[in-house]
DNA sequence: GTATGTACCTGTTTGC
DNA sequence: TGCAAACAGGTACATA
């Protein structure tokens, strides 16, 4: 379940190994990963032939191959989604669905996009080298230094949604999937029910700090995962999750008071808290 | 603009 | 044993 720590490794291991490549040829093998690219896969693969890779860019949790004609590859890795740099004699993935021959860098190997569950996708972005516009509704992540911290509290303080709710809000804060969002919660002590306009400064600034810090901290370990889906980019698993407070730990004991952490359905999927630490909020009047 | 709910996907786990 | 339902969840989109 790739988040902002796990994008990140695999961003920077795309700039490692593929920086200066150039592709020679593109196949895809599943329909449903290009779905965005306006002129569907044969499209998709003419627009790519014979382009530079410049460099791996990042806004949340949005990818992007800069090319040397000013367009770039977007991606998105949803829910399964790897990018794997594999050597060419490599045996096909079972969940393989793009593959890029390259020329000019790292000998011998090939970018591969595999993605069971197809929740991401990939796509090419007429002049998106800088920016591709259809990501520029993204609001930056915690740990880009041009984030505005007090411009994202005031915003979070007039909302009346549910903090969690908020902290998943892409436009407003980018990168927060639902696992360090039950982490941050649980660290700043609040219920994801609490509407952000029930919010003290404080308690909005503390929150953005717990965010911030726990995907720094994931970060800095390579990122979370769970099981085989998510590899970063040279196929080597992150191992953030020996470190969750909250998240997929119902009936544990909570890590501040022992009392046995409870599991909610919320948008679909679960949400995980401590009833001591973070009580749930009392009724709007 | 804001709030809220749902569709999209497939492999694994759980329940009857 | 076998089948159906639940579950995992980021994003786009629809609706009010």
């Amino acid at each position: 379940m790739p988040e902002l720590p796990e994008v990140e490794v695999v961003r920077a291991g795309l700039e490692r190994h593929v920086s200066g490549a150039t592709i020679a040829l593109v196949d895809v093998l599943h329909d449903r990963p290009v779905r965005r690219h306006p002129g569907g896969a044969s499209g998709f693969a003419a627009a790519l032939t014979g382009r530079r890779i410049e460099g791996a860019r990042r806004r949340g949790k949005y990818l992007w191959l800069p090319l040397d004609n000013g367009d770039a590859i977007l991606g998105h890795l949803g829910m399964s989604g790897q990018m794997l740099v594999q050597p060419v004699d490599a045996p096909a993935e079972r969940h393989l669905r793009v593959r890029f021959a390259l020329t000019g860098t790292d000998h011998g190997r090939e970018l591969r996009f595999v993605d069971q569950r197809m929740f991401g996708g990939l796509s090419v972005s007429t002049g998106g080298a800088e920016l591709p516009v259809e990501i520029a509704h993204i609001a930056r992540d915690p740990l880009d230094p041009e984030f505005d911290d007090a411009a994202f509290v005031a915003r979070l303080r007039k909302r009346t949604s549910g903090v969690k709710r908020l902290l998943l809000d892409q436009g407003l804060i980018s990168g927060v999937g639902n696992i360090y969002a039950d982490e941050a919660l649980w660290r700043t002590g609040l219920h994801g029910e609490r509407p952000g306009d029930r919010l003290t400064r404080a308690q909005g600034v503390a929150l953005l700090g717990h965010a911030r810090t726990v995907m720094s901290e994931a970060l800095s370990q390579g990122g979370t995962s769970f099981d085989a889906l998510y590899v970063n980019v040279n196929g080597e698993s992150g191992y953030f999750d020996r470190s969750l407070h909250a998240y997929g730990r119902e009936g544990e004991p909570c890590d501040r008071c022992a009392t046995p952490i409870r599991r909610i359905a919320f948008m679909n999927r679960s949400s995980y808290f401590c009833p001591r630490c973070q009580p749930a909020p009392r009724a709007r009047r």
